[in-house]
DNA sequence: AATGAATGAGCATTCATTCAT
DNA sequence: CATGAATGAATGCTCATTCAT
């Protein structure tokens, strides 16, 4: 049952600079407090607005914990995006994007601890489907238009594009995932390294 | 304002029997409804028994959580160790810790389903270390465990443990994660394929 | 909504010993606790045994704060009588009443205290009233009693004897509420001297 | 663990309004049907709004109960000032003291009804203190002042200050006690002037 | 654009009570 | 006599959401 936003014209200003303020307080709030006991009050109280202000900006709890997913999503893919394109060879690319992934993860704790809350906050496989093709799709694809890049420099050794896709986001996430629950027991820059060059290694010639 | 429980003797067999009963019947119905969606009373209409008898044999919500976690993390705790154990061979070890990881994952979804939902249910950094020495700590000792084991036998190459062991585990997380989200999207048979083949070769002498 | 009691017979030795024993340990709970947070549990924890026990000796809660209440009062007014009784001269009584009241309730701290919070078990009038009648009736009639003895030895004045008899009982228990709340603000035997000498020469001849 | 309130600015008039009329609701009904059976949901009923606005208003039902308290002990404590003062002589102050305090209880008898239920609702001799130093503390303070202007003015004799406070002020609501529990048991008005007078003769000299 | 009063459904939890064993 | 499993109603409390101002 989707609800239909009642405002219809584009957002003014102001009303995208509360938005934008108002998520990064709820991401704030989750990361600190956890997602269960993240309300529209203790988000207000950090902002010193009321609670009433944010259901006025959006169209209820799922619009806001939505927005902030993909404000998450964004920034990072585009912080990746940037360090990526940079790069000429395909597999110095490909040594970008997980690098950057890692300097994004850990310049960026708080949104990370809260998008680990979050997943919980889907209620229908639909839902989990449609996180994953916001998030993974994404991902995946970047990495596989890299493969191909590679393929094209002949650079690249012939691979399962999907898996490999699969297999590289995944321990990037995994290892945030460890980080994310005991910063202690993780350190971020071994771990960068050690998957960059197992990676570049295993995919390129010779 | 820490309750303490009335009961205190050991359990008794049908004790027991209704806990584990209530477990499976919640992670059950987290898999399904995800956990903010999951009350007692949801737990209790699928047993065809009321929320009371629910909070008659946990104490509490946490206690009813807690445990379904140690239920998930030692059921596959003992699956892995049964696998490794079979092996003489580091090298095979490692092999069997991952493909097994990946079986028992592939053979019980909605424990990992509930599993990623159930992350977000702490709400304290002091319950998300205390969930991370519970579930990553085990497995990360048990990996270089085995990778003592491969230095003994003479057939691993020197590296540090710590980082991978994170970054093994992490990568089968990582692949799981995508998985619960989307199981289309993910070919666990090929990953956990992919993985092991690199893993190993990482680690193993010429 | 009376319930009837199905045990009919006179109850047997253990029964009486049971009841005994449970009425005291409720006692305590509610001196310890509070009486809002005293539970079957709570009072069979504190005796080793089970809540339903205590559902077997008593017919319901109400019996059981029924009886509590009782029990304190009887004891009280059996210590009370036998100092009363004691005296001869009715002067002597009344000093008596008085000053075995205050040594009864000094002794027996924990019961007033439960007294005290039991008042608020009370969910309607005619149970106030009933209350009324087990728990001030008797004591007016004791006091009236001694007014009417020191009128037949012709050594107290005449006087209202319900008003009297009401004051007098007021003083000690308005003394020993003060008392309950707050042990170090009432100094009960120097409140016992002040009330009894008061007394005795407003009612004695002279 | 306190729950820090998300309301800290000081409240507008129609917030006091609502507490007010809510404090008003629960003494009533606690009177009526006694503290154990008046919840939230009993308090809305009667004022036609829903619990959730009860909540709303107050900082849970430990608010709301030691709110009601302090506005029972308030407005008595002001009616009775306000007659003492209008006396010069400290015998006729200490005599409007408590004839006063008589006319407040027989005219607010459901304020009383109700608070004899609340004294069972502390849970800890804290609490029990509390109330104490809330309730009887001012009540011996005003009573010693009084007797100090009587030893100013040269009429009362010397006196050990603190017990005679306590038993008057004992004695009152001791009185009062009886008549929540019975009116037709107790007539206040002849209770009132035989502690006057008594009380009176006690500390004035000759 | 912003507030805060008010709602109402839902929640974990407590507890007296029942009853088969 | 005594237990402990099970019930079901009630309770305080939370919170997203609505809406008049």
């Amino acid at each position: 049952m989707v609800k239909k936003s009642i405002k219809s014209e584009q957002p003014t200003f102001i009303e995208e600079a509360r938005r934008k303020q108002i998520i990064d307080a709820a991401l704030q709030t989750i990361a600190e407090q956890g997602y269960t006991q993240t309300s529209f009050a203790e988000i207000a109280k950090g902002l010193g607005i009321t609670k009433g202000l944010i259901a006025y900006h959006f169209n209820g709890k799922h619009d806001l914990i939505t927005s902030a997913i993909h404000t998450i999503l964004n920034r990072q893919g585009a912080y990746i995006k940037s360090h990526v394109d940079a790069q000429e060879d395909a597999g110095d690319k490909l040594d970008a994007y997980i690098k950057s992934s890692f300097e994004y993860i850990e310049q960026n704790r708080s949104h990370f601890v809260a998008l680990v809350d979050l997943w919980g906050s889907f209620t229908s496989s639909e839902e989990k489907e449609a996180f994953s093709q916001a998030a993974y799709d994404p991902c995946r694809a970047h990495l596989k238009k890299i493969f191909r890049i590679g393929k094209e420099q002949k650079v690249f050794v012939k691979l399962d594009e999907q898996v490999m896709a699969t297999v590289i986001q995944g321990a990037i996430d995994g290892v945030m995932l460890q980080w994310v629950f005991d910063p202690e027991a993780v350190d971020l820059k071994d771990a960068s390294r050690e998957l960059s060059e197992m990676f570049v290694k295993r995919v390129k010639k010779n």
